[in-house]
DNA sequence: TCGCCGCATGGAC
DNA sequence: AGTCCATGCGGCG
């Protein structure tokens, strides 16, 4: 139930001007009107619409009618009403749903009638958010993320509350599709496929990469080709050869519970609302990093979520273009670098599953020396070994610190383990720390001027402490929790990472959120609130300026062409949105029309994000 | 005095 | 309560 103050209510009329009634024993909600919320209809009008026959009985000598090319079944173009019966196909004509499922193709369906629509296209699952519906549902741009896939590997769409659904079954309701919405902490989309491991078919050479005199590491990532790695329950891997073949479970697969955990699955959505397609956007800084449990060691399924790998596949694919190799990475676990980690010390603390898992089993506390490569392919020789500590073992790497230097980590960054085949060597990556610009988002945010890494910082800590006031020591005191990026507040690190996604989520999906449909006034307390029987619903994301007579203008992009249309400032849009939605401007009411002056610089705004809705 | 080594401690889970 | 792990800190060369 939505509740929000208003200004007064009114009678209803039956928006169907044939019938035009006051009363009714039942009002029912019709079509998505422009102006946002659905048509009220009376009941008979209102079963009519939801029989699909409202045409038939109200429209039926009214022009507009046009027959379905393959069943040659009538169906009436011409109104609002009938918009999501049929499709037009490329080839000119029309297709009424039922022959649209036949041929595979896939009707958009908003979610105010996605139970009234036959639809279907199997192996694709989805959560309803208005990048689904603007971006997958359309005809054009589902292929490209499936392409090049595996049947198997097709990626799917899982809802974050863990239902997932078929949109080749009867989609839910409006009414239970607010249900799952509103219950979920966030409206996100999770994006699985299938691979644990990259083949990457690259020019075999020497193994000796030619390294620059001034080799920089760069963080190898931010951009992500879409389709993100993290089924673990996958049982099917690509090799190196191409071929797919079998994995061996995890006798503890990860399960779907663990993946459903929305920290690990949940790419975020970018705030442009661009498609999972093009999400990953430099810009937004959106990263469609999803943890995967590694695909190989010992005992890697008791790995913490923590530690997967989140690598995306284009830090893959950069890994293996700068090590230039025929090879196959397989991302082992990836750990934040504490600042004892990324200190001069030189000790890397292992997580100590990770150790066992994919370092050489060691019985004495000396351990082994072991080869790790690094992204540029230049071989660091680091200490493999371990601490007893509580009757257990702390494992570390000693003399880490020169190829930290090298690789320019510090506190905060993350160390990515990789495997690399064939030869069985460990590649260190790195990901730099992502830059907040929010002090809030911090993980202790304090002065938030102090460096992640701080050398200088122990010296005074344990040489100066003695002579420090206590507003000194305080001061220090707080600089030292800033400064623990990654160490033990890296769990409340974490925690915040969780509040901000959850809150960067809804406020997002704030931005989506319309009003259902026409309220139910009612007084509480001598105060008057509009009372929705229906969770909000996602209308599409527009973009507002202001003309010379500075008068506020609402842009709104066609999910068909792209093409930018001004619509009155006051209008809510639907989910999805085409030119010939246009109806407050006849002469821009098609997609072949051309755009307005000064449109195309909208598409510059968004991208900045910029816009506002 | 300094830096390294190895263990101890204690917070988080 | 047990385990993990970041980091403190004492001992030693």
């Amino acid at each position: 139930m939505m509740m929000t103050s208003s200004g007064g209510g009114g009678g209803r009329v039956c928006v169907n001007g044939l019938c035009g009634t006051t009363t009714t024993s039942q009002w029912k909600r019709g079509w998505a009107m422009k102006v946002g919320g659905f048509a009220s209809l009376c009941y008979s009008c209102g079963t009519a619409f939801d029989n699909l026959r409202y045409c038939e009985r109200f429209h039926l000598n009214e022009a507009g009618w046009r027959e379905c090319k393959f069943c040659e079944k009538p169906i009436h173009c011409g109104c609002i009403v009938s918009k999501y019966l049929y499709e037009c196909l490329d080839s000119g004509g029309i297709s009424c749903m039922r022959c649209t499922r036949a041929k595979g193709t896939k009707p958009f369906s908003p979610p105010s009638l996605a139970n009234k629509i036959p639809n279907g296209y199997s192996r694709f699952s989805g959560s309803w958010h208005p990048s689904v519906f603007t971006n997958r549902m359309n005809n054009s741009t589902l292929t490209p993320l499936t392409e090049g896939l595996d049947k198997s590997q097709h990626a799917c769409l899982v809802s974050s509350i863990g239902q997932p659904f078929r949109l080749d079954e009867e989609l839910p309701s409006y009414k239970e599709f607010g249900a799952r919405s509103s219950s979920s902490n966030d409206i996100n989309l999770s994006l699985r496929s299938i691979p644990t491991q990259l083949s990457l078919p690259t020019i075999l050479d020497n193994n000796k990469p030619s390294l620059g005199s001034q080799p920089m590491y760069e963080p190898v990532y931010q951009q992500s080709l879409g389709v993100s790695f993290g089924n673990e329950s996958s049982s099917v891997v690509p090799t190196s050869n191409g071929v797919v073949e079998g994995n061996v479970v995890p006798e503890k697969v990860p399960s779907v519970k663990q993946e459903q955990k929305p920290r690990q699955m949940v790419p975020k959505i970018s705030k442009s609302g661009a498609s999972i397609r093009s999400q990953s956007n430099k810009e937004t800084g959106s990263d469609n990093r999803v943890a995967r449990p590694p695909g190989e060691g010992r005992g890697r399924s008791q790995l913490l979520p923590r530690y997967w790998p989140r690598m995306t596949d284009q830090e893959l694919l950069q890994i293996s273009g700068d090590l230039n190799f025929d090879c196959t990475i397989t991302p082992l676990f990836e750990k934040v670098l504490s600042a004892s980690d990324a200190g001069r010390i030189g000790r890397l603390v292992l997580p100590k599953a990770c150790a066992e898992a994919y370092f050489p089993v060691i019985n004495t506390s000396e351990g082994v020396p072991v080869k790790v490569r690094d992204v540029k392919g230049k071989e660091w020789t680091f200490q493999f070994r371990y601490w007893p500590n509580n009757n257990s073992r702390m494992y570390v790497l000693e003399g880490v610190y020169s190829c930290m230097q090298h690789m320019q980590m510090e506190a905060g960054d993350t160390a990515i383990f990789s495997r690399l085949n064939p030869g069985d060597k460990l590649v260190l990556g790195c990901r730099k720390a992502i830059v907040a610009t929010d002090a809030s988002a911090l993980p202790n945010p304090v002065n938030g001027d102090l460096p992640a890494s701080d050398p200088v910082l122990p010296k005074i800590m344990d040489k100066g402490t003695s002579k420090l006031d206590s507003e000194q020591k305080s001061v220090i005191q707080e600089k030292k929790k800033t400064r623990n990026i990654g160490s033990k507040s890296k769990r409340l690190h974490m925690h915040s990472e969780d509040a901000m996604e959850l809150k960067f989520t809804w406020e997002e999906a704030q931005e989506f959120l319309r009003p259902p449909s026409e309220p139910t006034v009612v007084m509480i307390e001598n105060c008057e609130l509009e009372e929705y029987d229906e969770p909000p619903v996602f209308g599409k994301k527009t973009m507002f300026t202001t003309n010379a007579s500075r008068l506020q203008e609402q842009w709104v992009q066609c999910d068909s062409c792209s093409k930018w249309r001004k619509l009155p400032s006051d209008a809510l849009i639907p989910s999805k949105w085409t030119c010939y939605d246009n109806v407050s401007d006849p002469n821009r009411c098609s997609c072949s029309t051309p755009e307005e002056r000064g449109a195309a610089d909208l598409e510059q705004i968004s991208k900045r994000g910029k816009g506002t809705i």
